[in-house]
DNA sequence: CTACCTGCAAACGGTTTGCACAGAT
DNA sequence: ATCTGTGCAAACCGTTTGCAGGTAG
């Protein structure tokens, strides 16, 4: 019966929308796509690298594809500190922050509304706060 | 008479900060927290390597001195997402956070309560903000 | 005089780019 | 058949490092 998986849904919808674009589903596309549907949380360039097409996608494709999905909007990208940005999938149900420790470099999930009090000021400002766009940064419970 | 300038002053307290440790105020060291005492705001190496000197700092020069400083507390660094880190002075009276524009790079200042909200949900969950350590990122009122 | 520090130059990690070829439409 | 995207390799930028010589104490 093969049910049509959820990944490769997703595959042919962003195809669709990049073909009204001009622009094409091709196999690298499709491999990081799939390496971070498949893969919960925030991957590095050099994690999906390593997942997507098992290793033989130059990391050059995957930013390239990253740019491409980015364009889109399906895909975004993490500033952490120090460390290499982190890319996901838009999570339109789920949208959360995130706080780093800079010490172990592990990564915490906020609600999507912690910012909301700096945003409300910053808007008086003129300023459009991207609470997701970078993460906060601290000591962990352990690290301390 | 010549009353000495407040920079002379902060170079000679840290030198002996240094001392004490078993360090040295060397003319790198001096020449980089000169550039930064001076220069309102925060700086990037290549600015401070422009100011410190007159460019006749190499720049590994101008990292080894900021580690030097930032290991006494005197210098903080602040992570701009996409864009190099920048160096201040450890401003005790007039701490504040920052917020940078994605697409032209401005940084704006907020007050440094500005995220005591999300400060005290991390506090529950025995984590430790350091709101200053890396600015928020958004679009400002002139690139909306 | 003796550590500590500097200058230089090379290496580094993450990311971007030029170019000739491959492949989606 | 066309034109966009890929692979490769080299360049790039911010930062770190090894080492021989310089200098603060």
């Amino acid at each position: 019966m093969s049910a049509t998986a959820p990944e490769e849904r997703l595959v042919a919808q962003v195809g669709e929308v990049m073909r009204a674009r001009g622009e094409r589903m091709t196999a690298a596309r499709r491999a990081v796509l799939l390496a971070l549907a498949t893969t919960p949380g925030h991957l590095s360039v050099e994690e999906l690298h390593a997942r997507a097409a098992d290793g033989r996608l130059p990391r050059s494709s995957v930013y390239r594809a990253l740019d491409a999905l980015s364009a889109l909007g399906v895909v975004q990208h993490i500033h952490l500190g120090h460390g290499a940005t982190a890319y996901h999938l838009r999570d339109e149900l789920e949208p959360h922050l995130h706080a780093q420790c800079r010490r172990c470099e592990s990564v915490l999930d906020l609600p999507a509304d912690a910012l909301d009090p700096v945003a409300a000021h910053l808007a008086g400002l003129g300023f459009v706060l991207d609470p997701a766009h970078t993460a906060l940064s601290g000591l962990c419970a352990d690290c301390r």
